[in-house]
DNA sequence: TTGGGTGAAACGTATGATCTTTTGAGAGGA
DNA sequence: TCCTCTCAAAAGATCATACGTTTCACCCAA
């Protein structure tokens, strides 16, 4: 199993990027997302060119990458300028892995989550108004399976349909930016279980809440749609807080790495 | 003025990248967004060379980019595969700012307005519970100066102290993937005006609502503060369901493009 | 009809050379 | 001493070319 999270966040360039510049970017990300890598610290193609064992056409691929994900950009006579945090593309799927792989995964999931709760309820409303015929009964009969494994406690299976049936809902909405997220509340489910913020069996009312955001949606009635899964979200919201440990500021001090300071 | 939006979406690779690369993933990008290559459509990068006289590396760097947004992928043999929407990384600067300058800028511009509404509600309840003092006082006198600003009348004004106002919140929410919404909030908020739903001059209710939000963010009460702020995005929720015309589904039907066949 | 082998297409990688921008240091003057 | 202006070096940007690698499509044989 090359890649844990292979099974998400597909798409970009998972089985595509080869092996060498995808190494490149991986690695990099993950130091400057971490913070190994202070924001305006310097690199040049050719202390990666070393550093990897790569030519300069991979180097220069990989750097790309990073570059369009905002994580640094090249400067002539200068060198590669890792960026500031806020200029990062928080939302691109690799920065999104590389954040919830890295040492301060707990901020991640809970800003996931955060951005999650705020999203879900609009996105039933919408949906509510716009879904088709087969997105009701795919809806309907997602909610239904939930039941059925949540109380027989089979927990894995149950995160997998729970993830399927908010996916669907982003989707029905409409609405290509929500419908983006399905990554997003996918892993934020996922971390929920992973952090063991989950009752060892989904609570009833949790379910009959499913339940009526799916009867909500197929009957086309927003405000109702809105309101249950904001109850959903709430509950989660519940979790999060009792949970609140982690501040997403936290990120320890660094300072920015030069290398031409080390010649 | 070769490019007008350049004053937002910045940093990402704006001064920097080099303009026979930029050209081309600018260029090809708008194409792919706006449909006119449809996903399934096939290029090679020699066509790429050919179509915009540049060198293979050139056109490497520039489908990178456009590889790392998910707006295609390259596949050996076969060439570079113009990927489904459902693929694309709409939260990347760069493809809002192309989706916004193409013919369906109406539905994108929906669309970041209801993530808008999602999103600022949750936003103003987290600033209210981690704002710092300075972020307080800011937001304060940034709703004064809307205030002025409003019943002078001078709504370009108001709409620059508007996008500073919303983006401070987001901020200081402490959530980075609410904070790089401020992109979205400023856009959605240029887009009012351009499609002229606001008013010659911002009604009472919206001024004595931001005042309270950052009151409320500012005296640290996270409930009035999600309460006044979604008083607000209901508002600009009425405008647009008066304003529905739009459908973000809609699409002109494009049949995909496979450059081989034209030989 | 089916199965496998084979060649070419197109991307991936490597390398060397040249162009362009930027910047820092040094020369020269006030 | 300090400021300005010039200039050369640094480092990325671009180009051209060559070779490696994978994958697909086609053909031939069973």
């Amino acid at each position: 199993m090359p890649d844990q999270h292979a099974h998400r966040f597909g798409a970009s360039s998972d089985a595509v990027a080869e092996v060498r510049q995808r190494g490149l970017s991986d690695a990099l990300g993950k130091q400057i997302v971490t913070g190994a890598l202070a924001p305006g610290s310097v690199l040049t193609l050719e202390s990666l060119q070393e550093r990897f064992g790569v030519s300069r056409t991979v180097a220069r691929d990989g750097v790309k990458v990073l570059e369009s994900l905002g994580l640094l950009y090249s400067k002539r006579r200068v060198g590669l300028v890792v960026t500031e945090p806020r200029a990062w593309n928080v939302y691109a799927p690799l920065v999104i892995r590389w954040r919830l792989d890295s040492a301060d995964a707990r901020a991640t999931y809970i800003e996931l989550t955060q951005l999650r709760i705020a999203v879900e309820p609009e996105a039933a409303e919408l949906a509510a108004q716009r879904r088709s015929g087969a997105e009701a009964d795919e809806l309907r009969r997602l909610a239904a399976r939930m039941r059925t494994l949540g109380e027989a406690g089979e927990l894995e299976q149950f995160m997998v349909v729970d993830v399927a049936f908010h996916c669907l809902i982003l989707e029905a909405s409409g609405n290509t930016m929500f419908a983006a997220l399905g990554d997003v509340v996918g892993e934020a489910l996922h971390g929920r279980t992973t952090h063991g913020l989950m009752p060892a069996t989904p609570m009833p009312e949790a379910l009959d809440a499913h339940d009526a955001v799916a009867h909500a949606i197929a009957h086309q009635y927003p405000d109702a749609a809105r309101k249950q899964m904001q109850f959903l979200v709430d509950e989660v919201r519940a979790a999060l807080e009792h949970d609140a440990v982690g501040d997403a500021h936290l990120r320890a001090p660094v300072i920015p790495t030069d290398e031409r300071a080390l010649r």
